[in-house]
RNA sequence: GGGCGGUUAGCUCAGCUGGUUAGAGCGCCUGCCUUACAAGCAGGAGGUCGCAGGUUCGAGUCCUGCACUGCCCACCA
């Protein structure tokens, strides 16, 4: 019996059954339109997590915004595609499985590439799912039927076909320079993945005697004096008067006695700094490196690749980088080379992964040619194809965009894809081809694959379209791309979203426009774009507003905190504190209260339900006369239907409605998540729980059934109304509570297939939302002066009222709510003003008192009349002010004056009537 | 060294394009088990919007400076 609910909302109860239901429903499966469909579409991608990734709460962020995006523009009609998959995830992966061999005494070379490889995709077949259930239990209403993987075949011949357009095109090239070096994961890495800390270390000057000279020495500044090793010059300014004698001469370079030349090189960015020399190291600096090829100088390698010193570092081969630093320094300082030993705060860059520090390490790798496709990517969003949101990220866009250095995509690992390059054993020779040649095209001799893998980010850079089939013309390729949005975090900007927008744009290149982006836009979207709006989402913080991280331990894990409040809620909870641009501390309060919220909507549905089921056997109403309403998705107006305003509240109620299903829809148009959730909150708790409710009550127990039939309707309507409104955010609570209203027949097989309400301005009703407010004002008045009379709750109390005649008639139309709601028993209208009486009530439309023996606390009353003065007497101050300056008036707008000249003769009236009680206390007093 | 953001109630935060009385949740105080809900109901207290100037008829909102604070980027030994 679908209208039996527990007394208490459960929320572990209903969530699985239906996240379960959706996924073996396929309720979010979308069939590729053909080509020529006139139904908009709404295509997202899921940023992919990685497959060794556990669900946290910023998935869980990112995934509630998506999702609401989703079902409210499904639920509008658009043919929506949600796509999912997972990243392989080169680097974590591999550590993944090289932890889990280590365990077993084993080791990755140990194995071999093939065994290990293979190890891998076992992995991901037992433990590469983990995140995508979790994803499912949020409910994320993704169409599990596309789901796709970033080593799949076909993933795999998009990659192929990327990096051998590129190569032919001169994009990308292979050489060797200076990289960033993981000595822990014994790979290049590029600079992104390096993470730059100020770290307290030090500078030491050290000095290299001069050949050919007595004492004379030139001093160099270093933080890295174990690279000496592999010094080949020393560099000074060619401008710098100090060392003019020595250009052209040669140093001896301590410890290795090698000869090495003095050079002038404009290396140094500032000769003001330290001594206005430098060493010269081209195979372990950058820096070096280039004044090194500008200089014919060689490039002398001292450590490995697990930076370890080499041979070429003579006597300290076989040490370690650190350990040959101290012993470098011990030597230097015993042959008196060591001039100074000094506090310094080093940028030190750290690999992202594991923490290891960087080693800027000479090797042959394979880079992307960046430039040209930043300048298309700079260009599209320049021209507002794609936009970011908030729009503060442009700016950080461009900054990186303009200064962006080639992208170095080999890296030395197993797991991921090849590189589609092979090698010539004959004569060295490179083939890069789409498919493994049999033999070297320029030689015949045989050939073998690069050994490397190409960066995770490349086969991911290629998504959206990738995940669609290119390079393919599929019909998806057709109907979907553009993708319209992409929800990220600031964090993977640069690292993916740069990057998808500099590949998409380049192979979609002169693909013409394509569909409008939105209802009833003019505009179209461009052909080449891979999405067109970027939101980007805050970072979810802890209650302290602390970053997450697992060292600090504060790390929440969302599933724990669903299976405390329910998924609803923790949605609810990101959802309502999600303002675009800041960042979300979680609070745990926060989730407690939306919980409440939950509950609380439930127990409106337990009363509508106890109420019909009394009704319906009594033949009072009927679900079948609700069960015409129209909320299938394609109507025109899906708000409420059948509903009939016969009374203050109901009209009230109607035009909250729609006034809140306006503010609801231009909320989420502009990824207003926060207001859209506040907005509905408000409205079905302190409007319709509390007010709505309330003032019905009478009329569902009514005798006559011509009375009580519209409240059913009514009730239900809006209520159901409501429970779509609220759909994208709660999807669970809404879908339970949705299947109940039709008794387990509802019209479709779920609520997040029928029709978002839409705002019917002819439904608005102002004049009926200022009633209700006056109404409202009366009510809380009464309430007031019974809570500051101290009187016993249930004792009922007659009242008198002095208002004008619209007001009175008003009152009088709605004495039953009155007298119900406050408590209240008899009200009498009287000719004169209250404002004299003890302990009444003033506002601008009224005055009100209760009829009650007990004295009013006189210093109370004064201390809260004063109050009241004060403020408003400041207020009129203010008010007069204004509207005593010309100026005002000739410039503000005229609604703008005209609320302030009814404010300020508001004002007026209450602080004559307060001026009044005051006397009148006083006179009591004497 | 560049760039971006924050500072609003005891706590955590809203406040969009400057416009009538600055809001929410939690917490706090008072009173209620009123047959939908004590995860609730009713009432209430609490804010010189970081500081100093400026623009404007009008500033929490725009500009400048300062203080504190967080983040991103960066090949200065």
């Amino acid at each position: 019996m679908p209208h039996d609910l527990p007394k208490a909302y459960d929320p572990g109860a209903i969530e699985p059954r239906w996240a379960e239901y959706w996924v073996r429903e396929k309720l979010f499966h979308v069939d590729t339109p053909p080509a020529d469909t006139t139904r908009p579409v709404f295509t997202l991608i899921l940023p992919p997590p990685n497959v060794t990734g556990r669900l946290h709460m910023g998935h869980m962020l990112n995934q509630t915004e998506m999702d609401i995006v989703i079902r409210w523009h499904r639920m509008r009609g658009f043919l929506t595609l949600w796509l999912p998959g997972t990243d392989h995830a080169g680097i974590a992966t591999q550590m993944m499985v090289e932890r889990q061999l280590a365990a077993e005494g084993k080791s990755r070379r140990e194995i071999g590439r093939e065994a290990f490889v293979a190890r891998v995709w076992e992995w991901r077949q037992h433990y590469g799912g983990a995140i995508l259930e979790q994803m499912r239990r949020l409910g994320a209403s993704v169409d599990w039927s596309r789901e796709y993987f970033t080593m799949d075949e076909r993933m795999s011949r998009a990659v192929r076909e990327a990096f051998v357009r590129l190569y032919d095109e001169g994009l990308i090239y292979r050489g060797k320079y200076i990289v960033n070096w993981c000595p822990r994961c014994i790979t290049a890495i590029s600079d992104l993945e390096v993470v730059h800390e100020e770290t307290p270390g030090k500078m030491w000057e050290i000095r290299y005697p001069v050949i050919g000279s007595k004492n004379e020495y030139i001093v160099v500044a270093t933080t890295r004096p174990e690279t000496m090793l592999g010094d080949t010059a020393v560099a000074v300014n060619s401008a710098d008067e100090r060392y003019r004698h020595l250009h052209g001469r040669k140093v001896l370079l301590p410890l290795m006695n090698r000869e090495i030349p003095i050079i002038t090189d404009d290396i140094l960015a500032n000769p003001e700094f330290g001594t206005g020399a430098v060493k010269v190291t081209p195979s372990h600096d950058p820096n070096d490196f280039e004044a090194g090829l500008r200089n014919n100088l060689p490039q002398i390698e001292v450590m490995n690749e697990t930076a370890q010193m080499n041979a070429n570092a003579g006597p300290y081969q076989g040490l370690d980088r650190f350990e040959a630093r101290q012993k470098v320094l011990e030597d230097l300082e015993r042959g008196g080379f060591l001039v100074s030993t000094k506090d310094y705060v080093v940028p030190l860059g750290k690999c992202s992964r594991c923490s290891t520090i960087i080693e800027p390490r000479l090797s042959t790798q394979w880079f992307v040619k960046i430039q040209p496709l930043a300048e298309r990517a700079i260009d599209v969003v320049e021209k507002g194809d794609i936009s970011f949101v908030p729009e503060n990220y442009t700016r950080t866009y461009f900054e990186w965009m303009r200064n962006i250095h080639d992208w170095c995509i080999s890296r030395q690992l197993w797991w991921g894809h090849r590189i589609p390059a092979w090698h010539c054993k004959a004569c060295a020779g490179i083939v890069v081809a789409r498919e493994a040649p049999e033999k070297c095209t320029q030689c015949g001799g045989p050939v073998e694959q690069d050994s490397d893998v190409l960066d995770t980010w490349f086969s991911s850079g290629l998504l959206p379209c990738s995940a669609l089939g290119w390079p393919e013309q599929t019909p998806e390729l057709d109907a979907f791309y553009p993708t319209t949005l992409l929800v990220t975090s600031f964090d993977i900007l640069f690292f993916w979203v740069a990057r998808m927008i500099m590949m998409n744009c380049h192979f979609m290149r002169g693909r013409g426009p394509q569909r409008a982006p939105d209802l009833g836009s003019a505009e179209w979207l461009k052909g080449d774009i891979p999405f067109s709006t970027v939101y980007i989402h805050a970072l979810v913080r802890d209650a302290e507003g602390q970053k997450m991280s697992k060292t600090k331990g504060n790390v929440m894990d969302p599933i724990r905190t669903i299976e405390r409040y329910g998924t609803d809620a923790v949605r609810f909870t990101l959802a309502a504190m999600a303002a675009p641009g800041t960042d979300i501390a979680f609070s745990e309060s926060r989730t407690e209260s939306y919980r409440a919220f939950a509950n609380k909507i439930w127990n409106a549905a337990r009363f509508l339900f106890m109420n019909v089921d009394k009704a319906q056997p009594a033949g009072v109403w009927s679900l079948d006369e609700f069960k015409g309403a129209q909320v299938l998705v394609g109507n025109t107006n899906p708000g409420i239907r059948g509903f009939r305003a016969e009374t203050l509240e109901d009209r009230w109620i109607l035009s909250r409605f729609n006034r809140v299903a306006q503010e609801i829809g231009e909320a989420l148009a502009t990824y207003r998540f926060h207001e859209a959730a506040h907005v509905i909150y408000h409205f079905f708790w302190g409007e319709y729980c509390d007010w709505y409710l309330e003032l019905i009550k009478p009329r569902l127990t009514a005798a006559d059934p011509e009375l009580a039939r519209p409240a059913y309707g009514n009730l239900i309507g809006i209520f159901e109304g409501a429970l779509r409104l609220l759909s994208p955010f709660m999807p669970f609570i809404t879908e339970e509570l949705w299947h109940a209203v039709y008794d387990g027949q509802p019209p479709a097989k779920s609520i997040a297939l029928v029709a978002y309400p839409q705002p019917d301005s002819a439904q608005m009703d102002p004049e009926a939302e200022t009633g209700m407010a006056i109404l409202q004002d009366l009510i809380v008045s009464v309430r007031n002066i019974r809570a500051e009379l101290k009187v016993e709750p249930k004792q009922k109390l007659a009242i008198e009222v002095h208002a004008d005649s619209g007001v009175r008639l008003l009152f009088e139309r709605n004495r039953g709510a009155v007298e119900r709601l406050a408590n209240v028993e008899g009200i009498a209208f009287v000719g004169q003003s209250l404002a004299k009486a003890a302990g009444a009530r003033s506002t601008a439309r009224f005055d009100v008192r209760v009829l009650y023996e007990r004295k009013v606390d006189v210093s109370a009353e004064r201390d809260r009349l004063t109050k009241e003065l004060m403020k408003l007497t400041q207020q009129l101050t203010r008010a007069s002010a204004q509207l005593g300056n010309e100026a005002f008036l000739a410039r503000a707008p005229e609604k703008v004056v005209e609320g302030l000249k009814r404010r300020k003769a508001e004002v007026e009236i209450l602080i004559g009537k307060i001026r009044t009680a005051l006397d009148e206390l006083d006179l009591v007093k004497q």
